[in-house]
DNA sequence: TTGAAAGCGTTACCAG
DNA sequence: CTGGTAACGCTTTCAA
């Protein structure tokens, strides 16, 4: 199967490949007749004519391409396949293809192909702790416009905002009457080792912190691996009711954790959206328990938008550097 | 800044165009001086070299990519992050790069970039269903190397074992010394419209049907996006314990629907692993309630790897068509 | 309104 | 062991 090109195209309608290209290229296909148009519309149709985007490309120095580097470690690179396809959309809407890498953890010798020849002509990196020193000089190297998602930088960089997300389900337990709210995470060290941690733990945190604050109320927080037994939930839980007067609420840094948590107020007899509520930050709003849970809702559209919209302005005037963007999602209440 | 290209490598060396390239394509390089390799390398790192995969596709006639088709509806493909990753490691490892397009549903004018263009050496299609028509004669147009994933086609495509993963969960339950084993699925008109549904609905129940069958026992088959209702859970749940003379087994559709059952079962002061049993199949073990869920778990390494190998060989010797190819996952008891 | 020709960066073939 | 040269498919400039 020899791929058609430029030239068979021209052979067949008797014309040159330059007029063949100028009318396929589109660049200045107005200036030609319209019978000549068609002409060449309906041989490079019959032919099965597919321009090659290698030539295209050589030609004008530019791959129209751009990477998403991720790192082969799940947790370190979130990317929800909404996030991805909303990526891939925003970039084919300007002509570009995406071009998906991942970075080894363990094997920092290998660089990925992408970074070692001249692949992409922007890179989005998706990785949001301890980058590998070499890939980070490539990165620099490559002096491509770069844009950061999910990772706390001063500049080039598109995050949640998770301050003001922990801040949002705190206010709406607030709003709903509750006085006694207490918060759940739980991570390993939160407190004794800050740097292991994705940013996210801690902004939603600081977050809750605010909103507590700003509200004269008394923050409860409580973290430790240890809650993910659903017996020491159920203690904790036991000990903040018995401190409360009235129904508390609970907020938890992911859905994970507000699921570990509904389970153990059924197993104690309370009800979600009863006697207890709950509030989390997610993808997407936490509905399979069957009990009502708040969900902040991250905006992964507005993340991709607000990437892209760098990335563009990177592309087009090579300004050096941009400030960090962070974008806020909205409540879903439970 | 302008990109290092080989001629200027060679002008730094004093070596010729040709020469360096051999050394730095590496196709060969062992015949050459180590001295003069030396040279050349150290040349190529100072001056930042980076090969363009745009010439050296022109050169060679392969694009060394392979494009994924995603649909832009997230349920018509699901890819999950493990999958993907899974995917682009072993693309890189026989030297492809991974290309990520979508396929929008609403605007089937649109023809994704890579379809339209010359882009792509093959394609991996994970698009369960319903693929327009106007990209299925693209694609056929191309005569490209194309593998199906995650949908059940005679020829050409890698999906998951559903049949046994139904079989095996039901099975799981058999052992533990259930007799009385249900199934769930929240799915809409499963029954009267089976053609709208996922073929994976109709496994899983297939599955857990073949082993209730060869046990000897009466399947209990429930579906209805009532069940998406925690109250309607518990009637069902309710009627299942009545008929039962021993601890009653709950195989569910996926993971959703499992942690949804298990909200129900605690509700009714249930608690599951000791009054009930339940099992499920999905992408990862269902440990997020905190209660025991065995979890049949989807393979998605052994789905990329099958589906590469399939790649890998249609793309040597060009096989027309392979068998499809079924990867079954594993149980993790709850 | 159309076409000829140069050149983008790389590699393969052959000659030295 | 090293180097000329041609060719890959396309776009662009300039000339007709």
């Amino acid at each position: 199967m020899k791929r058609v090109t430029l030239r068979e195209v021209a052979a067949a309608t008797g014309l040159s490949v330059a007029t063949v290209s100028h009318i396929l290229g589109g660049s200045r296909g107005d200036k030609f007749r319209q019978e000549t148009r068609d002409l060449v519309a309906t041989a490079a149709a019959r032919l099965g004519y597919r321009a090659s985007t290698a030539a295209r490309s050589m030609r004008s120095g530019r791959t129209s391409s751009v990477a998403l580097l991720l790192s082969t470690v799940q947790h370190r690179s979130q990317m929800p396949q909404e996030l991805l396809v909303q990526l891939e959309r925003g970039l084919a809407h300007s002509g570009h293809q995406l071009l998906v890498s991942t970075i080894s953890e363990s094997d920092e010798a290998d660089m990925p192909q992408v970074l070692a020849h001249w692949a992409a002509d922007a890179f989005l990196v998706n990785y949001n702790s301890q980058v590998p020193d070499q890939v980070l000089e490539a990165i620099d190297a490559h002096r491509a416009p770069t844009v950061w998602l999910n990772c706390k930088r001063a500049t080039d960089c598109v995050h949640p905002d998770d301050l003001s997300h922990g801040r949002i389900a705190t206010e709406h337990l607030l709003t709903r009457g509750h006085r006694t709210i207490a918060y759940l995470d739980c991570a390993h060290d939160l407190a004794t080792h800050p740097a292991l941690h994705h940013f996210s733990r801690h902004d939603r945190l600081a977050g809750y912190r605010a909103a507590m604050d700003a509200a004269g109320l008394t923050p409860i927080i409580h973290h430790g691996p240890e809650f993910n037994e659903t017996i020491t939930c159920m203690r904790w839980m036991h000990e903040v009711l018995a401190a409360s007067d009235r129904a508390p609420g609970f907020v938890c840094y992911g859905g994970a954790t507000c699921v570990r948590l509904a389970t153990a107020a059924l197993v104690l007899g309370l009800l979600p959206g009863r006697d207890i509520h709950l509030a989390t930050i997610d993808s997407a709003p936490i509905t399979t328990p069957g009990v009502p849970i708040s969900t902040v809702v991250l905006d992964h559209a507005g993340l991709a938008r607000a990437a892209l919209a760098m990335l563009t302005s990177k592309l087009g005037d090579a300004a050096w550097q941009l400030d960090a963007q962070a974008i806020c999602g909205h409540l879903v209440p439970g």
